[in-house]
DNA sequence: GGCCGATTATACCTATACGTACTAATTCGC
DNA sequence: GCGAATTAGTACGTATAGGTATAATCGGCC
């Protein structure tokens, strides 16, 4: 058998041309196209990298929130928004999370709606060990935009990332006409 | 008690501090959360925004390929790579879609295994309408940026979005060497 | 012609994403 | 202080995201 198989997966991204066919207009770039692909790619290349450790990317995340956090750890409302996530996802990604032992809640000592929740020994084990796939992940892929012009893309990705936002806060997830 | 910030919202997003205080020193800005935050956000203000025609972002990005394609339509292999998406994700969207009326799946006249997925007319109409709104919105945000430079830094986010691609391609699904 | 690997789609399962509703606790106006 | 508005979490339901496994084909090769 001297077949070079790729062992490509069933679940796997075929070639994929999704850049349109190049004769010389203007190729319209989009944008909402672009960041999807980009998040989503990223996302999963990291998901699968780190999948022998049993962790997901967005249990990463918490993890490095945790560890840049103070000791004291954060509520889950504050990982909520460092996320830009929600309270629904975070409550069951933080009982998972707890189930697995790579995290500790306790009640919060000054509000009683509230919990601390602080890393735990193996959680932060795990991050050391994910946080240098993630570094490595995320240096090849800058590397493709030239060195002078990195900064600047970032800055005005910054600037995306917060219209985002502020597009998000314009529109509320329902607006209540309060009843009077 | 260090933390004495004043949050206003449910489950929307509070004021949200991700970028670190400024100083002076280089702010150390990180692609992956900033795609995180630029893609979810973007994602979550067009939900809110066409929630009131019953469709999803990925159920209009459906519409807008199927409009995009040739009158034969498309099959949801097709449909997956354009999307960035798996099977399996494809074919519960897609029935969904079926069910709503957005579209219709007939078989592949040249493939028996495959299906050919074409636009209702009811999908057109939900496509041209939610269109505009998909415009404002992209608008708006690609305004944060300077004119002059836009063009840049799509195609660089283009570069990252490629080389997003390509770090997938380079860890299939299942890395480990398979069984001997 | 038939065997075998590759491919299309589906079924099943777990992990988010997020809207609505609800409980318990806290804060604020008076 | 008391009651209403707020806020932290949770419960529940639907819509993706994506891994593994499988049925039905398709296609190349002997």
């Amino acid at each position: 058998m001297t077949s070079d198989k790729k062992a490509k997966s069933s679940t796997n991204l075929p070639p994929a041309p999704p850049a349109p066919a190049a004769s010389g207009a203007p190729v319209k770039r989009r944008l909402p196209p672009l960041l999807r692909r980009a998040w989503y790619n990223l996302n999963q290349a990291f998901r699968r990298r780190i999948a022998f450790s049993g962790l997901t990317p967005d249990q990463f995340t918490i993890l490095r929130l945790l560890v840049e956090a103070p000791p004291d750890g954060l509520t889950q409302r504050e990982l909520c928004v460092r996320m830009c996530s929600d309270p629904n996802t975070m409550a069951s990604l933080l009982t998972r999370m707890e189930s697995s032992g790579s995290i500790e809640r306790r009640p919060h000592e000054g509000d009683r709606r509230a919990h601390r929740v602080t890393i735990a020994v193996k959680g932060r084990g795990s991050f050391q060990e994910l946080r240098a796939i993630a570094l490595d992940l995320q240096r090849a892929i800058l590397e493709t935009v030239p060195a002078r012009r990195r900064e600047q893309f970032l800055e005005d990705l910054e600037r995306i990332a917060d219209a985002c936002q502020e597009q998000v806060r314009a529109e509320p997830a329902h607006t209540p006409a309060k009843k009077l």
